[in-house]
DNA sequence: CAAAGCATGTAAGCAGTTACATGATTGT
DNA sequence: ACAATCATGTAACTGCTTACATGCTTTG
């Protein structure tokens, strides 16, 4: 499970509880996880369970008492030993482009149709990427080359949604070419 | 399950049967499923239960029997209801993200070859959609309406991973100009 | 008084994967 | 002799999701 690496990495910067992971993964942009309960806490417990981690837990006067999870030498280790493997594909998948495979079904108006949603969706997510950037959640900035990646990363999530916007439209004018 | 929409797409050329489909998913470029025995078979029998297909097994001499799947009008008008549905988000997810996001860990060289190993990657994909999309498996041509729309899906997975080769270069570049 | 925040966890399910199992036929 | 093709199907697993469950505190 790759999203326990991804639960190290944060905890390389610093002890974090379950539910402080949770709200970093769900505030981040370029994390795909949703950060739900049962993949964070379960994979505290398996990082737990393989000494990756150590947990301290702090009882709280008012509060219910939280658990602090540390990253121990092993899960750097282990973490470091992540970083320098084998880089994996990306995962592009659009359910429009099966949509748009079997459109023989439709008329120039739906189809039409379809393309305009999709570009509105796609218009939505671009703005709130743009949002979310501007306002800079939770980079971490140590150095000048950490502040570079994590700019960087952001803008390809953003271009990523712009790039398929540009296809979408370019393909709904050649549509509209032909049409007539 | 949207897998099963495209089977009734397929269907909806001509009947198939299930080992036929396997192989139609396999060679698909722009089509993000592996064509597994579970998900095709599985999904046939789903397809069948809610009468969207019809069975019609063939008897062979030689060779084993075979079921020839045959879409029925409530499938047509399923994948016709599907094809109207609002859109979704296309996915994108790269694990190179996650590892970049943690490279402060990393040697400004580790770095580099972790970038170096993406690119190469990415270029050995990029060349394998070129090499397919000249073959040119498998696509319809009903009319000119519809080529457009299947070549434009081929191009739009072709430019993803030039995209991203673009990204990870430029990243490359900036990373050496910051590194002395 | 209701909603949001703090903090943990469990249950049930979907979508997808690899690998296993069978067994004849055809090509190298 | 070995591999590939034809053709169906099952088992076991991973990763991820939504929704449920509890219960106290702070904010509007």
């Amino acid at each position: 499970m790759s999203i326990q690496y991804a639960i190290l990495g944060f905890l390389s910067w610093k002890p974090f509880t379950g539910y402080e992971l949770k709200k970093l993964f769900a505030d981040a942009l370029s994390f795909h996880w949703s950060g739900n309960n049962n993949q964070i806490y379960g994979s505290l417990v398996a990082l737990h369970k393989s000494e990756s981690v150590s947990i301290e837990v702090q009882q709280q006067e008012k509060l219910p008492a939280k658990k602090l999870y540390t990253i121990t030498d092993k899960g750097r280790a282990e973490l470091r030993a992540w970083l320098l493997s084998e880089p994996e594909l990306p995962v592009f998948r659009s359910l429009v482009h099966i949509q748009l495979a079997w459109a023989e079904c439709l008329t120039g108006e739906e189809l039409d149709g379809l393309l305009g949603a999709y570009e509105n969706q796609l218009e939505a997510q671009a703005i709130m990427c743009r949002e979310t950037m501007r306002r800079g959640t939770g980079e971490p900035a140590r150095s000048e080359r950490e502040s570079l990646i994590w700019r960087s990363i952001d803008e390809n999530q953003l271009a990523f949604y712009e790039n398929e916007l540009a296809w979408a439209r370019k393909l709904r004018l050649e549509l509209k070419r032909i049409e007539q």
